[in-house]
DNA sequence: GCCGTTTTCGGCCCGACTGTTTTCAGTCG
């Protein structure tokens, strides 16, 4: 899609305006590159079907940018852009990731040192030559020394599901202490983002002094960067950056609005206290001087004549306007989630045992001590040989043993059931590599890709068409097969495969492994505005995975999911029928 | 450059912190 060339070029050119002194251009550019990275339709087709005009109706796109996209759709450049790329021949994207240095900066370094990128500027820090720059001084070169080693050692954001855990007992930590009366984790992580830069924590406390002490001396903490009676600042063991804010009590859900973010949302919620006459702040909501709200998040969103906006939705993305005409879903919960139906009973460490019938029975305990009503194990198939994939033999004899062990749990008046699936594969030309007639006698077939993932976008996609026209495939497992940071998403038309999904009635996977999370918020979207019905499954390879859960819920969140659009929020004997 | 239940022109989010200044610009979240 030509929507992600397009948006990183209007970032650059935003970046550009800004060096150049030019204001509020940037901004207008910046918005336009931001709901491009995630459109859903090809401006390229947009284009096609109804030239300018229609360009200009997508929002924040006018004339000036609509002549920019047709530009560059025909040419392959934008005139404008290369005009100030020549003025300024600079690596702004990467220079502009150095903490501490902006806009300004980066044009009085290039100005009077020639500073073109990391390199240049590594060099000039080293020979001290920043310092001695109008405007600059000694802490400056400190800072950016220490930006430029932050930038190395980096190693980017982290997943949110392997920085949970240790979020998790943080708060409980801090939970436990009297004078804490309120607490929350915002930022990111609440809104459920896949990845995560840091964290803030809010509390409103009535010993700001001993929290704080608390706080800085918990075992996870590595080191401390600053403590105070507002702010305190670690970095943990585990490589990431906490911060916890102590607010009052009567700001705190305004202070919560705020960290929670995101930067898109609070700027939309800003403008429409402005349009009432109000000013909203991370202090709360003021008429002149007078704070007329701030204590609850819900009184926020209330006085702005907003309905309560999830965290999940907070993007700037269409919630604004869902709020003001009581339109926002009623997102999915954990709590919904009556059972998983992507497990796998052969972990790595115990491929070749023979104790099949207990790793079942264990993964059952877990699911009944998570209140599940049923649990699926879906194991790999004979043509992942690597993984020990069951042939149509293998399925049959586990089909045996699961039987016995629903009767056994029948007999000791146990509600609960194993339904037995499995994760097959989906061969190169769609067919599945296992026999129809083993495939039928199976509560439910999950079918994925699991080999020659870099093929051409027609052959991926025709393979993946012809995997959902098997009566026998109930569910597409991970479907863009993305694993975040390392792999890209299949080359395929997804609209068409969205469209084959609503025809045959197959379910997509929201597949809720950390690094997958496959579909994502923004794909579950585009599903769900097509009526495709989804999964939330764990993909879990040992019992302890089955946790994974909450990470899917939060992306079906993002992706606006509600409890009709997710099938395992169904009850055994509904989730049955529709498969059949 | 975009946009309009305040405007087709005149606006465009808010506050804290830092480091450089001597009242403030730049950066960050």
């Amino acid at each position: 899609m030509k929507n992600q060339e397009l948006a990183k070029i209007f970032f650059e050119i935003a970046d550009y305006l800004e060096i150049d002194g030019v204001s509020f251009k940037p901004y207008a550019y910046r918005k336009v590159a931001l709901l491009l990275e995630n459109y859903k339709e090809d401006v390229a087709e947009i284009y096609r079907n109804g030239g300018l005009k229609a360009l200009e109706e997508i929002p924040g796109v006018g004339e000036g940018i609509a002549k920019g996209i047709e530009e560059y759709l025909k040419t392959g450049r934008i005139k404008h852009f290369e005009d100030l790329k020549n003025k300024l021949p600079l690596k702004v994207d990467e220079l502009l990731k150095v903490e501490g240095i902006g806009p300004k900066k980066i044009k009085t370094l290039y100005q009077k040192l020639g500073i073109k990128d990391l390199k240049d500027l590594t060099k000039a820090v080293k020979a001290h030559k920043i310092a001695p720059l109008f405007g600059f001084g000694e802490k400056t070169e400190k800072n950016i020394v220490q930006g430029l080693e932050f930038l190395k050692q980096n190693k980017g954001r982290f997943l949110l599901g392997d920085i949970m855990p240790t979020v998790k007992e943080i708060i409980n930590s801090l939970k436990k202490q009297k004078e804490i009366k309120e607490i929350s984790v915002a930022g990111s992580v609440r809104r459920q983002k896949e990845t995560i830069g840091d964290i803030d924590i809010l509390v409103v406390s009535e010993n700001s002094k001993k929290t704080a002490d608390f706080f800085v001396n918990l075992p996870e903490v590595k080191k401390v960067w600053a403590e105070g009676l507002t702010k305190c600042s670690v970095r943990l063991k585990m490589g990431f950056d906490v911060d916890l804010r102590m607010v009052k009590k009567e700001s705190f859900g305004s202070a919560l609005q705020y960290f929670t973010g995101s930067k898109e949302h609070n700027i939309a919620t800003r403008k429409i206290a402005i349009t009432k006459g109000l000013k909203l702040s991370e202090y709360g909501i003021f008429k002149g001087n007078k704070q007329i709200a701030g204590k609850t998040e819900e009184d926020v969103y209330n006085v702005l004549g907003l309905s309560y906006i999830a965290p999940e939705l907070r993007e700037d993305d269409g919630e604004i306007k869902a709020a003001l005409n009581g339109f926002l879903p009623i997102l999915v919960e954990l709590k919904d989630i009556k059972g998983d139906l992507h497990c796998h009973s052969k972990p790595d460490e115990a491929r070749h045992s023979n104790n099949a019938e207990k790793l079942i029975e264990e993964i059952a305990q877990k699911a009944i001590d998570l209140e599940y009503e049923y649990i699926g194990i879906s194991d790999h198939t004979k043509f992942l040989k690597i993984d020990d994939g069951l042939d149509e033999k293998g399925l049959l004899k586990q089909h045996e043993i699961i039987e016995e062990i629903n009767n056994k749990l029948k007999k000791q008046g146990i509600k609960f059931i194993i339904l037995h699936g499995c994760e097959a594969n989906i061969l190169n030309d769609g067919s599945i590599d296992i026999k129809d007639e083993v495939l039928e006698k199976l509560d439910y077939v999950i079918a994925g890709v699991h080999s020659s993932m870099k093929m051409g976008q027609k052959e991926m996609t025709d393979r993946i068409v012809k995997a959902m026209q098997n009566p026998n495939v109930d569910i597409i497992s991970h479907p863009t097969g993305r694993l975040i940071n390392e792999r890209e998403e299949y080359q395929m038309d997804f609209e068409k495969i969205l469209e084959v999904a609503k025809e045959t009635g197959t379910v997509l996977e929201i597949n809720a492994t950390p690094k997958r999370l496959d579909l994502n918020g923004f794909n579950i979207r585009r599903a769900k505005a097509k009526g495709i019905k989804m999964i939330i499954n764990t993909d879990s390879h040992q019992k302890e995975h089955l946790s994974f859960m909450e990470y899917g819920v939060g992306q079906a969140r993002r992706g606006w999911a509600e409890k009709g659009d997710i099938i395992n929020t169904l009850s055994v004997e509904k989730l049955l029928d529709y498969f059949k």
